[in-house]
DNA sequence: ACGTTGACCTATA
DNA sequence: GTATAGGCCAACG
């Protein structure tokens, strides 16, 4: 597969159901990755200067902290547009996450 | 090829 | 859902 790293994260993270949010860890798992969730995260970084729409707000760490609204723009930019989809933010750690995470290798199953 | 960086994760205190 | 330490993987200079 000479697929780079980064289509496959753009293509999970676009496969990511609206009003829902993934993890970089589920991401990376689910490339075969395991742990370079790290650089899934750097891969969404780049999404920035990329032509595809890659919903990079609606994904997580682990905590269901908002890391990356650090590196949005502008940064409240990222909370607007999950509680646009419905989810609850709060003091930027998405409320109820355990309910509203979503795990690409369950794809859409609860 | 080596060292550094990065939107992370896990373990321990 | 703190703080600190270590480890993981991929891209960049």
């Amino acid at each position: 597969m000479q697929y780079d790293f980064f289509i496959k994260v753009y293509d999970l993270v676009k496969s990511v159901p609206y009003g829902r949010v993934t993890t970089y860890g589920a991401i990376a798992r689910c490339i075969g990755s395991g742990g370079a969730a790290r650089t899934v995260g750097w891969a969404l970084n780049a999404s920035h200067h990329t032509q595809w729409d890659v919903p990079a707000h609606r994904v997580v760490n682990r905590r269901g902290m908002l890391s990356g609204k650090c590196h949005f723009n502008p940064p409240d930019l990222m909370n607007s547009l999950l509680e646009s989809e419905g989810i609850k933010i709060k003091d930027d750690y998405v409320v109820d996450f355990d309910d509203l995470f979503w795990d690409p290798s369950h794809r859409g199953s609860h």
